[in-house]
DNA sequence: CGTCGATATTGATGTGTGTCAATATAGACG
DNA sequence: CGTCTATATTGACACACATCAATATCGACG
C-alpha cells in the first residue's frame, strides 16, 4: 500500500514511544503536524467544544456564526479544515449541513502527544 | 482566583467534558490553542521525539541542528518556543544547554484533546 | 583579560493562514 | 422555472511564522 494513511499511524506510534526507539522522520512529523495544526486554533477548538456539548452530538452550520462571532464564510472555512483533517464528519440534510465529531481521529491526535 | 494559569486548566477540563457542560469561551480557547500550536509543528515534534528517545531523557542543543537539517538559530528558535510553552525545561551546563521534557505539560496538551 | 566555542538574539524574507466582502452553488418550495 | 435561504468558493488583505545570515551574549580556559 501507499504511504498516505499508514504513515500517520506509524508516526503516531513513534510519537509516544519511549527511550530506545527511533525518533520521528521529517515526513512522519509533517503528517502528525498537519493533524495537530487543524486542532491548534482557538476557533476550531471552540467548534469542537460546541459540538461536544451539543445535544445529540451534532450541530448545524447555521448555528455557529453567532456564538463564534464570525462571518459565515469564515466558519465554513474552519469547518472545511476540520473535515479535511478527518476530525469532523459532514452530512447534508436539505439545505443544512450538520457536523459530528470523529472520536477515533481525535484519539489519534491525542496519542500523537504521548501515551 | 485570577484568570492567568487557572484559565488554562479550566479550559482543558472543559475541552474534554461531554454533553451538558458549557462550551469553551474564546479566552479559554486561545489559551489551549497557544499550547497546542507549540506542538503542532513538524520540527518541534521531531525535537520532542528526539528527546523522548534520547538516553537519559535529555539532549544537548548542539546535537540537534545536524539530525534536523536546520541552522543553529532556527533550532534555538524552536527550542525557545517549546520552553516558553512549558513543554521543555532548559538547563545550562557550562557552555552547553540541555533540554528535558515536562511530561505534565504534555499530559495537559493531551487532555485538551479529549479524555 | 582575551580568545574561542556554544547558544541566543536581531533583521530580513518568503510562505502560510485567519478574516471578510463578494460571488457562486445547492436545495427547497411556490 | 424562479426565488429564497443555507452553504461553499474566490479574491484580497493583514498578520503570524519558519528560516537563515549576521551579530551579540555567555561560559570556559589559557
Amino acid at each position: 500500500m501507499a504511504t498516505s494513511l499508514p504513515l500517520l499511524d506509524t508516526a503516531v506510534a513513534k510519537c509516544c514511544s519511549a527511550t530506545g526507539s527511533a525518533p520521528l522522520a521529517r515526513d512522519e512529523a509533517d503528517a502528525v503536524a498537519r493533524l495537530l495544526k487543524a486542532v491548534a486554533d482557538p476557533v476550531r477548538l471552540q467548534i469542537i467544544s460546541i459540538i461536544r456539548c451539543a445535544d445529540g452530538g451534532e450541530v448545524c452550520a447555521c448555528d455557529l456564526p453567532s456564538p463564534l462571532g464570525l462571518s459565515q464564510p469564515t466558519v465554513s472555512h474552519h469547518l472545511k479544515v476540520l473535515v479535511d483533517a478527518g476530525l469532523l464528519e459532514r452530512e447534508r440534510r436539505g439545505q443544512w449541513a450538520w457536523f459530528r465529531l470523529v472520536p477515533e481521529r481525535l484519539e489519534l491526535a491525542r496519542r500523537a502527544l504521548g501515551t
